[in-house]
DNA sequence: TTGAAAGCGCTAACAC
DNA sequence: GTGTTAGCGCTTTCAA
């Protein structure tokens, strides 16, 4: 013989420290006088019952306030409905903003839900974080990695089968669809401005080496220069972390160093700000001095105050494309093998370029910012 | 006598569509030669567990690439480790996303995950998004509410007894932790720096009527005006969306009415953005003819390009003390009445604001946007 | 057209 | 120290 213990009780010793008492199937099924698999058949409008067990069923749900658990149901049937989204927030907050604007409207059309993480360029922090995701029963990644290794990362994806998306910066050796933009291209589109305005010193302010992007934009300047005949100065080439003081550092140190450059290209919002502070230290003015140019608009602030000369993203749309890779293999409509979708930049002439200087070049050795306010 | 199936069997059936079969703690269990309890307590670093055994259970955890299912845990736990954090993305990206990062700091530390929705300023995808995460069994939410109405949403939460903070805006008669900055006092900082330069009249840009940011920054305008034994021309004040093109509309109209004015006070960035177009369709330039203020800054474009004289707002504060409230509540270290922190903001004053003309305010009737190009 | 019963993966009494 | 067992809330055969 067998106790059947009444729900309630049970669910009283469980409640939740804040006092509410779950309402369940159970109590649903109770109170319409059916049983649990046939509200279940109700609710899910699947399968079938009679109108009138309809109509008593949703009585019993307005009545008792009964909201499905969405977790107890995917815990049967293996979906979670969640899709993580890993952004490395940091930079251009912008950039990921305008993306996550995109992948949630789609994921949310699709009855998806996004869990937020952001590794913060750590790739400790970015292993724990996909763990996690896949301990939540994530059923899709959505994700800009933090460097182009970490391995047992992607590892970890690869076993567990779970459909990935990598957007604007991508791994090498790991077989997933990804959603980037035209890097060097893009990269082609700022040299060439410049040296339309006869620039011959350009310095590249680059990001991490480390990160797909930072490579094929360096890449990309590197063809751009050699196609116009140019010389590519290596020492006016710097690659580190892509925050507004790491490229601070590196212009003062690019300023202090003596060799000469007209124009600055910078690899993101952040680190054009870090130049910029850094020419400023050294009043060194933008553009008569030097032009300064960026990846990345933001156009918002353009808009309200037209300054920097930049490479426009379609970031909005690779959010919308890249859930829409993610979605397909969610639901089977493709299974092919990794598609690698590219989006065209598109360059915005501004104020922060301009002709190069006629004379000779200026040096700007010695002028460092020790020697300034 | 019970058949006790073959987890393995019901698993194969069951196998996700990608194809990867999940590895459990009774597989763990096996594996190490425990029981599935002892594999639970070695775990979760509780309960006993002898040297060996806990050596055993790593090994095999190890070896089959285990992670443990936090559905499931929930399911038991009942606590799901979900924060929800719903916000009205549409305006002012950059105030919500800054939010969002603090928000995401303070709960990544203490092992919460944050389940991302936006509202879209409507009420109904608010409602939806609300019932959804109660679905999801989150612990708690934080959220800006699209209006200061929507009793059915709040309703729910009320009686869920889910904790909630409000950020920015509130809710009047919905009991919940609250966190903004000083409105009222962030308008007459504005104002009161206009009447320094010597504007008189002063129109007011502001948001939707019927959140409780637009109505304290409506009543801080007023008072600041009353202060200074100014007149309020209700004319000059408008109420509506928190867009570009409705502040641009509202502006483009005020310009045509021919009513005089001879500086603006924006209520967010993008409406800043609007009122901006609108002059210049119109000729007007800023701040020779009309000086123009804002509420909410953006440090990324202003350090860039500095134009906009705003009001900063210690965003990221508020979304770290927004989670911490939160937190309070969840794990029981507070339970008391509702609290409202509010932050101070400061004003930043850059190109956009300058004195009013010495002479009689010109009059813009006449030369509305379809006149100009 | 409906209900009984099993079980998703995990944890926590409680017994040993 | 460790194992047995019940059950979190839901869905889904399968039998009636």
């Amino acid at each position: 013989m067998t106790l059947v213990m009444d729900r309630r009780t049970s669910s009283a010793l469980n409640a939740p420290i804040h006092g509410w008492i779950m309402v369940t199937v159970s109590d649903v099924a109770k109170k319409a006088g059916v049983s649990t698999s046939t509200v279940s058949r109700v609710l899910s409008q699947r399968g079938y019952a009679s109108s009138e067990t309809r109509d008593a069923v949703s009585a019993a749900v307005r009545e008792l306030g009964y909201v499905p658990n969405a977790i107890a149901r995917g815990l049967k049937t293996q979906k979670s409905g969640f899709i993580a989204f890993i952004m490395p927030v940091v930079i251009d907050t912008f950039f990921f903003t305008t993306l996550a604007r995109g992948v949630e409207e789609v994921a949310n059309q699709n009855k998806f839900h996004i869990l937020l993480g952001n590794n913060n360029e750590d790739q400790e922090k970015e292993r724990q974080y996909v763990e996690l995701m896949v301990a939540n029963a994530v059923e899709g990644i959505i994700m800009t990695p933090s460097a182009d290794y970490s391995r047992k990362t992607y590892k970890l994806l690869e076993e567990r089968r779970i459909p990935t998306v990598l957007v604007d910066r991508t791994v090498t050796g790991f077989q997933a669809d990804r959603v980037r933009s035209d890097d060097a291209g893009g990269a082609k589109l700022l040299v060439d401005h410049l040296i339309d305005f006869g620039h011959r010193q350009i310095a590249f302010v680059n990001g991490n080496r480390d990160t797909s992007v930072a490579v094929d934009r360096a890449e990309g300047f590197r063809r751009a220069m050699a196609a116009a005949g140019l010389h590519v100065d290596d020492r006016l080439m710097s690659w580190g972390p892509w925050f507004i003081e790491d490229a601070e550092r590196r212009v003062d140190a690019l300023i202090a160093s003596g060799h000469r450059f007209t124009a600055i290209v910078a690899a993101n919002l952040y680190m054009a700000i870090g130049a910029r502070r850094a020419l400023r230290k050294a009043r060194i003015s933008i553009p008569e001095d030097v032009s300064l140019v960026s990846f990345n608009d933001h156009d918002v602030a353009a808009e309200l105050s037209p300054f920097l000369t930049a490479l426009s993203q379609p970031i909005y749309s690779m959010g919308r494309i890249a859930m829409g890779l993610l979605l397909d293999r969610i639901n089977g409509a493709y299974s092919g093998e990794s598609r690698d979708v590219i989006l065209s930049p598109s360059l915005v002439v501004r104020h922060s370029s301009g002709p190069a200087a006629v004379q000779e070049p200026r040096s700007y050795a010695g002028v460092g910012p020790s020697l300034m306010s």
